[in-house]
DNA sequence: ACAAATATACTTACTAATAAGTAAAATCAA
DNA sequence: TTGATTTTACTTATTAGTAAGTATATTTGT
């Protein structure tokens, strides 16, 4: 694979997380590599094919993540703890997330850029769903509505939380973080 | 007060829940009110003039609502399902709220725009710490964080809960909504 | 082994469309 | 008639996108 290529597709989705879809031109991601904007559309002819393998690369690496979880033995807990850990690093780095980013944008995106961004919110929900569920099971978690909306819930206070704390500040995600593990863990009885 | 100016600001509104700050432009208000895009600027000499006072819009008509509530005695339960009100409409509407939508393209507005959209989420969040407080005292609401952190943490869940709406299903902010109620009402303990 | 053909990775130099924004003239309403 | 409103007719800048060319490898046929 062209590093190249590799470079725009990383530059790319740092430029959705901080400038959004729409807030982000060719000229940006050229000039940044020192190349020509004529350069970004060989390896991706429009900005769509771009978003789009933007979204395939993030959820490859999002199964990836989760296979090595699972060949290491990572209990729901800290496989959970693992997924968390990818949000604190993108407040540490005033990014907020692709679902949040594009969700706002959603409207202006052509179909195949729609259906990847579907496919991979479906697919981290029904993993969130699975993790709490059978995390669950072994007294790991607690709580009380179903598994795939506590999954929402948790996904939702994520991602807003990022957004919050880059609007009013960025210690405020540690807050909200935090209460998402107080919600669920056994030990702090309500 | 000018009927047009109302009308652009609405638009504008409807346009940054619909497509985004980035993605709209003065020629979209101006066609689809069958006036010329120089109409508009005469209005809102530039965008984020605009933008500002669709924020300062809002403010004002949040605290329109709260006065209104503590004239008609609303208990603090009814106070947050009024607003809570709010986010079920716009979940009907396809749109997402102002928070979220500027939210990620925050790094792209001028300082009079984040200065007002942090004004605003400001607000909302002390409102809401304080009706949650309050209602927690009168036994309405029961929650083991503090009320900063509970408030975020609602506000967050309707935020994103209308971003992923749109992405999977309308119909799931209806399970978001749902659960933020189960979790601070005292009857459904844990 | 060596030349010819071809593919890769770009640049140069453009479009065509749309963006925000403006100056000045025309219209309207009291 | 005066001031508020709106249009006409622009400008300037930027956008995504493209056509054609070029240098450098890589492959292929003989």
């Amino acid at each position: 694979m062209s590093v190249t290529r590799e470079k725009i597709l990383e530059l790319g989705e740092e430029l959705i997380l901080t400038k959004g879809y729409n807030g982000f031109s060719y000229q940006d991601i050229s000039t940044a590599m020192g190349i020509k904007n004529a350069a970004v559309h060989y390896y991706f002819p429009s900005k769509e094919t771009l978003g789009t393998s933007i979204l395939k690369t993030n959820v490859q690496r999002f199964e990836e993540m989760v296979e090595n979880m699972q060949n290491r033995n990572f209990d729901e807990w800290h496989q959970l703890e693992s997924f968390m850990k990818i949000y604190l690093k993108s407040n540490r780095e005033n990014k907020i997330c692709l679902i949040g980013s594009l969700g706002t944008d959603i409207n202006t995106l052509n179909d195949p850029m729609r259906v990847e961004l579907q496919k991979m919110v479906d697919r981290i929900v029904s993993w969130l769903e699975s993790i709490l569920l059978s995390g669950k099971e072994k007294g790991l978690f607690e709580f009380s509505i179903s598994a795939h909306d506590q999954a929402l819930q948790i996904l939702s206070s994520l991602i807003a939380g990022l957004q919050l704390a880059r609007i009013l500040n960025k210690s405020e995600f540690k807050n909200i973080h935090q209460s998402i593990w107080e919600e669920i863990t056994p030990q702090n009885k309500k």
